[in-house]
DNA sequence: AGCACGCCGACT
DNA sequence: GTCGGCGTGCTC
């Protein structure tokens, strides 16, 4: 008997066996789409290799067959597959989920690989005659006929029963559709003269072979057109290249300038497009043609064929790791493909994440500086201002207010960043001390107050706003603390002759709204810009002279592992954006703990002296990057079900040689109705830690306490949230 | 995750 | 007497 082991979309950490009918044996590999029943209804697997042959007699089961064969070819190749297995390992996630992660929904359900191979129902004269007909008898034909009398369908999208009827009585027939015209690329654009910094930083991005270099620099300082530089070179000699961005706002900007640098030799592939247009990404991926593809997350997946070349720009950024479910990081993955087609990568930042620091100074990366700014500290051109025992409006201190209105009369554009959106984090009673709290969270809801709402930032619930103390009846509500709504408004009264705009994810729900606004900002229409921290990614604005951080001190003091780290990017980060045009910049960052040791040490010394003592604490605590950190997370709706079984799974893990601290409960132990705790796993090696866990999943699956939880492994987290 | 089976409350 | 609640169990 011949079976083969497939991955089946499902939250199990096991592969699917099915008996292979002798005649398919020959032409079945891995890496090809079958149609197979799973329990009680039919489904789509992968296979993961070839056809074995066991004993028949002695199986001491019975296999189901599979059915369908849906590729004559590996739709996932050799390279691809062993990645995608690489990180169900790595990442200790089920391979059917990790394997459905990495295709197009189109692909997942069974669409054809290639549009071209893909027949289009036409309906026949025959078939337009019979509609009414056949009404009666066969109602479902009937529906489809109906439709194939609008226009012509992809024979995927019908359903199969009925199309195969229809196709044998001559009521519709299959053909290709028209080929769609495909404009000429452009001409790509003449490269634009590099600095002579650019011109030493190129020379140290290796041309081709596999090798990480970590390329520091501030934005604007010109790190695209380097990654530009080289992918034009790979191209030319018929490869391709992958781009990838922390967000979604980013690509749009990054397509426009590839596109004018590279022709039309470059697509986008994100989660904001269609699932047709992914799957038309995909597979001009797939077909192997010469071309960049900028994307997100998800673009680390597809089916390069001739990846010569691998950028990350951002690469510090938290985005990259995915935060729910398949934890992996597109930056991690992103290097373990380049490896595999002997690639270079280029992981580019004004700020490197610790990790590729620790990577660098272990010589496992190169670290390539472009701009000498880089090296300075941000405190060269940054004022710290003292909050304590100021008078506060809307925030601000006088000495920012007064900054602002100075910079604004003097012609100038000012970028002023809040840590929160909404009008206030907190509604309190003045009377009896009450708060607005989440039902479903442990958290305060933030006052919403334009759109008269309270909201949720961690569940989405919303609720009306008292008119009085629900408590003791007062009518005394007091907003506490400052959103960006907040902000406006008093900048409003501080600056009203001033044209000023938010930018926060309240602001930016409308499509198009984010160009409007860059657009405004660029012209010079808007004076002042207020916004959260979607204002530091990426985002170029030459006519910013005074840029305004109206507190960072809630990350000194969150328990989070990483928001210090955090914190220090997007100082350095938001820092290198004021005063790069003609006039000079200024940075004021307002703060309650001027002295503040690690905020010191990055305004005193810089983002890599910051970055360097942060690493050698982290050592001492023997905490990432310097030891490896994996967290099993937990979430239930009782209370003590999270606990319970984080308590069993400890002590498998223990068994399994892994140190295993905890359960401790998460920061925010509630949140939209269920109970959040984690397990902190560590062991002495990498190699140590994957080995016990991969034991470990195994038995913590098959644990009955693990039915009653949503649970899953994080290693390298981003947070400890 | 799906999906079905199974055993207890308010409806035709 | 049935529709339907979600607990429990299984998926090659």
């Amino acid at each position: 008997m011949w079976l083969i082991a497939t991955a089946v979309k499902c939250p199990l950490r096991r592969r699917f066996d099915y008996q292979v009918p002798e005649a398919l044996v020959a032409t079945l590999s891995p890496g090809m789409r079958i149609r197979v029943p799973f329990g009680r209804r039919e489904t789509i697997a992968v296979t993961l290799d070839a056809p074995r042959r066991v004993d028949d007699g002695g199986t001491a089961r019975a296999y189901r067959p599979l059915g369908e064969v849906l590729d004559d070819a590996p739709l996932l190749d050799t390279e691809l597959l062993a990645s995608l297995k690489w990180a169900a390992d790595y990442y200790h996630h089920p391979i059917g989920e990790v394997v459905a992660a990495a295709l197009p929904t189109a692909l997942r359900q069974g669409e054809a690989r290639n549009a071209a191979e893909q027949p289009w129902l036409h309906i026949t004269a025959a078939g337009r005659a019979v509609i009414d007909t056949i009404a009666r008898r066969a109602p479902a034909q009937a529906r489809l006929l109906a439709r194939l009398a609008e226009g012509a369908m992809p024979r995927s999208e019908a359903p199969r029963e009925q199309a195969k009827a229809l196709l044998e009585r001559g009521y519709c027939e299959q053909a290709l559709p028209a080929p769609l015209a495909t404009p000429p690329p452009p001409e790509p654009g003449a490269p634009v003269a590099l600095t002579a910094e650019q011109t030493a930083a190129l020379a140290g991005l290796p041309w081709a072979g596999f090798g990480v270099t970590v390329l520091q620099g501030v934005t604007g300082s010109g790190k695209t057109e380097l990654y530009l530089r080289r992918i034009a070179d790979d191209i030319a000699a018929g490869g391709q290249a992958l781009l990838l961005v922390p967000e979604i706002g980013l690509t749009p900007q990054l397509l426009e300038r590839a596109r004018e640098r590279l022709g039309g030799a470059v697509i986008g592939y994100h989660s904001a497009m269609t699932d047709s247009a992914r799957l038309d990404a995909w597979r001009r991926v797939d077909a192997g043609e010469p071309l960049l593809v900028v994307g997100t997350r998800s673009a680390v997946w597809l089916p390069f064929r001739r990846l010569m070349r691998v950028c990350v720009d951002e690469e510090h950024d938290v985005s990259f790791k995915q935060q729910d479910g398949f934890r992996y990081s597109a930056r991690d993955v992103a290097v373990v493909r380049a490896r595999a087609f002997d690639a270079p990568v280029v992981l580019g930042s004004a700020t490197p994440s610790l990790e590729s620091l620790h990577n660098a100074s272990t010589g496992r990366y190169q670290l390539v500086r472009l701009d000498v700014r880089a090296r300075e500290a941000p405190g060269a051109r940054l004022h710290v201002v003292d909050a304590r025992g100021q008078r506060l409006r809307g925030g601000l201190t006088p000495d920012l207010s007064r900054a602002l209105q100075r910079h604004v009369a003097d012609g100038g554009q000012a970028l002023l960043f809040v840590n929160r959106r909404g009008y206030a984090p907190a509604l309190l009673c003045h009377d009896c001390g009450w708060g607005a709290s989440c039902r479903a969270c442990d958290a305060r809801m933030t006052w919403h107050k334009r759109r008269g709402r309270l909201l949720c930032h961690h569940c989405g619930a919303q609720q009306a706003v008292p008119e009085s103390c629900p408590a003791c009846g007062s009518a005394t509500l007091r907003a506490a603390g400052h959103g960006t709504e907040r902000v406006e408004e008093h900048l409003r009264t501080l600056l009203p002759e001033a044209r000023i705009a938010r930018a926060d994810s309240d602001a930016m729900q409308r499509a198009g709204a984010w160009d409007t606004l860059r657009d405004e900002v660029l012209s010079g229409a808007v004076q002042v810009l207020v916004g959260t921290q979607m204002l530091a990614k990426g985002h170029d604005f030459p006519g910013i002279t005074l840029v305004g951080i109206v507190s960072v001190d809630q990350a000194l003091f969150s328990a989070d592992l990483r928001a210090t780290e955090r914190m220090a990017q997007l100082v350095t980060q938001v820092a290198g954006r004021a005063g790069r045009g003609a006039r000079a910049g200024e940075v004021l960052l307002q703060t309650h703990v001027p002295d503040h040791p690690l905020l010191r040490e990055l305004l005193d010394d810089g983002y890599e002296a910051f970055a360097a003592s942060l690493r050698a604490e982290r050592a001492a605590a023997a905490l990432p990057p310097a030891r490896p950190l994996a967290l099993l997370r937990a979430e239930s709706a009782a209370e003590r079900a999270a606990d319970a079984f984080l308590e069993a799974a400890a002590g498998v893990l223990r068994a399994r040689g892994a140190e295993a601290l905890g359960p401790v409960p998460a920061p925010m132990m509630r949140r939209a109705g269920r109970y959040r705790a984690q397990l902190w796993l560590q062991a002495d090696s990498r190699a140590a830690l994957q080995q016990a866990l991969a034991q470990a999943c195994v038995e913590i699956e098959a644990l009955p306490a693990a039915r009653r939880v949503r649970w899953g492994v994080d290693v390298d987290p981003a947070d400890t949230l």
